[in-house]
DNA sequence: ATTTTTATCGTACAGCGGTACTATGAAAAC
DNA sequence: GTTTTCATAGTACCGCTGTACGATAAAAAT
């Protein structure tokens, strides 16, 4: 056995491991044994690259960040440059959903993970504010640019149609995730949603100097 | 000690407290010991009302099911009969948001169990999937109404919209949940949702009969 | 060549979890 | 009044889980 090992590709091994039992099985059944047994490894190895189960657990889930970060980027890169609005937000939704079993599995352990944050205070919550929070803002962005190009419907506010989109993704995505939709069918529900956000076929009935839609955009 | 015992009520007795337990410290934190003491029992009474875990774990998920369709009619009952469908739909999206701390308790918990629901094939997903179908077909039924009476923004899909409704407020629900954002944002979030879904300002661009504004006074 | 470091293995230990077993007073049935 | 049933209690058992503790062989350092 040679002995210098590149300690980065053996922990990111490691963790994919845990990310398909938790996936298979549920983080419930993701246990010191169970990840090694399915990483083709000893116990101790496991013990060995992370301390500890709680680091092991913290450094998947950075993990899992690092990667939806990745396929996003990669996604965006894929877009015809520069993307319109409506292509960059599409394909933002569209990564949001489980559509492969990759992306499944993905979104099925960062939920499990974010249901987990909401009672162990241990658990960093930062990812599952923070990084909505982050995706929220981008969106305003990008709507608020294109609110500027006239590019929007009427009399939407950039922000609350940016929250709107990352709860209605998501939302779907569970509804996919548990089976209840396909993920076309989330995919098509959300297409809808978008072309109505872009749609320049609504238009207000009454001259828009009288109408105050939402309250106030703190 | 007296020899017949309301069987019925221990049970319930003993679900609420694994309710309880599994609100503050996760679903994961919920043993047999656990529900034991919090319910101020044995563990062996645990055992003698459900004889096992699993069937304790299915007797708890039936009972939200059943206490939420509760909350739900009561909430239906209070409106004022016969309900608008802007109030109908609009009393249903406040009942699936985490407002108070019960209501925040049980969504927490629904939403663990979901969760294991998608790995374990076990536990019965009929709910999490069936319960939706139920919904979104009632509130399809609604928005059907509505639109006959005219009442809906023009050129929307009621299953569609209904879909929409149903994934908007689960994703704003989980936001609440993981501390993202506040149940008061989410409600008016949800609310502008419904405004624009029944605001007759909003018309196609080809001129239309006017729809009269119904100030909702109730 | 010896010593140290490193990657790996096996195993042991303590704690907890679900379940099963037995016991015991008290009410109900007879 | 005896027997049966019921609600409750205590406890023991076995398996699993995280962690700790050596052992070992090979490569690196000296």
């Amino acid at each position: 056995m040679p002995k210098r090992v590149d300690h980065a590709e053996r922990r990111a091994h490691i963790i994919d491991a845990l990310v398909r039992v938790a996936a298979a099985e549920g983080l419930h059944a993701v246990t010191m044994r169970a990840v090694a047994a399915e990483a083709g490894m000893s116990l101790n190895l496991v013990q060995y690259y992370f301390d500890s189960k709680a680091k092991l657990m913290h450094a998947a889930l950075e993990r899992l960040e690092q990667q939806s970060h990745q396929r996003w980027s990669k996604r965006l890169a894929d877009l015809p440059q520069p993307p319109t609005a409506h292509a960059f937000i599409e394909a933002f939704l569209a990564e949001a959903l489980p559509t492969d079993e990759a992306s499944r599995a993905f979104h099925l352990v960062w939920t499990s993970y974010a249901v987990l944050a909401m009672t162990d205070r241990e658990l960093a919550a930062e990812p599952f504010v923070a990084g909505p929070d982050r995706l929220e803002r981008q969106l305003t962005d990008v709507l608020s640019r294109a609110q500027r190009d006239g590019a929007l419907a009427g009399g939407r506010d950039p922000a609350a149609e940016a929250a709107r989109l990352l709860a209605l993704s998501h939302g779907l995505g569970t509804g996919v995730l548990v089976g209840q939709r396909s993920a076309e069918a989330a995919m098509a529900i959300l297409r809808a949603h978008l072309d109505q956000l872009f749609d320049d076929r609504l238009v207000w009935s009454a001259p828009r100097s009288p109408v105050e839609v939402t309250s106030d955009g703190g």
